[in-house]
DNA sequence: CGGTATATTCGGCATATACCGAATATTCCG
DNA sequence: CGGAATATTCGGTATATGCCGAATATACCG
């Protein structure tokens, strides 16, 4: 039946998000969930997506409150469907990944420049008053770290801030960029 | 005390290191692992990872392990200290990216790939046989995958076999792609 | 080749996480 | 405003994970 190898082709597919979600430290389950809208007809309800995938609807409304944060899914109502919420996938990954550049990786960015700021203060503090020469290379090592994490910060500010399709053609020359 | 802020400056990165780690998937105690390990003045062997980082030593070593297989840290030996292991942690960051591109990175768009290939086929199959027009719907979706996970293998591709400086100074004028 | 210093493996415990179903809260509509 | 439909929260359980210390394996040196 060729009905059914399309069924398992789809199947496959989900596997494959299931395993991506896997690699990038999220849950499985929530690539499952994110395979199955990317693949529905029309947005889904949360006992819709309970019984596609086979959680239980209260696992499935806080998946999707976590996939929400992370921009991977929008919740919609339905003129005349009353209460009931709708999801979609979004399916522009590269606003995704955008959104977890400003949400995660610039908070994690900003902890590690507070952090270095002290560091540096401190060290040099140490430094002038004659400490110990490991005070000296410490200070080094945190200015190495520095000047990695602003190039880090620049490069998010550049990629939160330009629309996708700007992005994915800049991408392109890159390419250029590299290998000229 | 200036040593005293000092050593609070200093564990105030590690502890940044630590969350750092969380937010990219690692565990973190690799975080603080590599963390000492970054500003240590020599190599560490595992017993003195284990007496700076409190851990139990066996816990260091499966810890260096992966550590290792994401290439964060080196192991070697050193001349007239028998058998023991000392540590060395890689701080060129890029080098670590490319590692994690080729490593997971690549082996998730593979997997990708090919669900995505036999999907095209069995849909396709689908099409031609005049099957339900959800079909169509599915193989548009499916080729959109394609094209995406294509991109991203070229970037991959692209950024594991340039070198470090090379990619640092090719994301320098990226910058100027975007903006202009 | 035997002994010693070191590394790794393994079983077990404690904690964290994923998931469930029941209980509660919220929204919408008559 | 009340009641029905839906969503969310919460407590409990099963499983996974992190870490430890003891047991085992491995490498080096005399």
């Amino acid at each position: 039946m060729t009905s059914d190898q399309v069924e398992d082709a789809r199947e496959r597919v989900v596997d494959a998000f299931e395993r991506s979600a896997e690699i990038y430290g999220l849950n499985r389950s929530y690539g499952r969930l994110y395979g199955v809208l990317y693949f529905a007809r029309e947005p889904l309800s949360l006992d819709e997506l309970a019984e596609e995938t086979g959680f239980a609807k209260s696992t499935v409304s806080t998946a999707m409150k976590e996939l929400e944060r992370f921009h991977m899914v929008h919740r919609r109502s339905i003129e005349g469907e009353g209460k009931r919420a709708f999801f979609e996938p979004e399916r522009d990954f590269w606003h995704i990944v955008k959104q977890f550049l400003d949400r995660e990786m610039r908070r994690e960015i900003d902890t590690m420049a507070r952090a270095l700021d002290d560091a540096e203060t401190a060290l040099e503090a140490a430094v002038d008053a004659g400490e110990d020469e490991r005070a000296a290379r410490d200070l080094e090592r945190v200015r190495d770290l520095q000047q990695v994490y602003d190039r880090s910060e620049a490069f998010v500010n550049l990629v939160t801030r330009a629309p996708s399709d700007r992005l994915r053609s800049a991408f392109e020359d890159f390419a250029d960029l590299v290998r000229r």
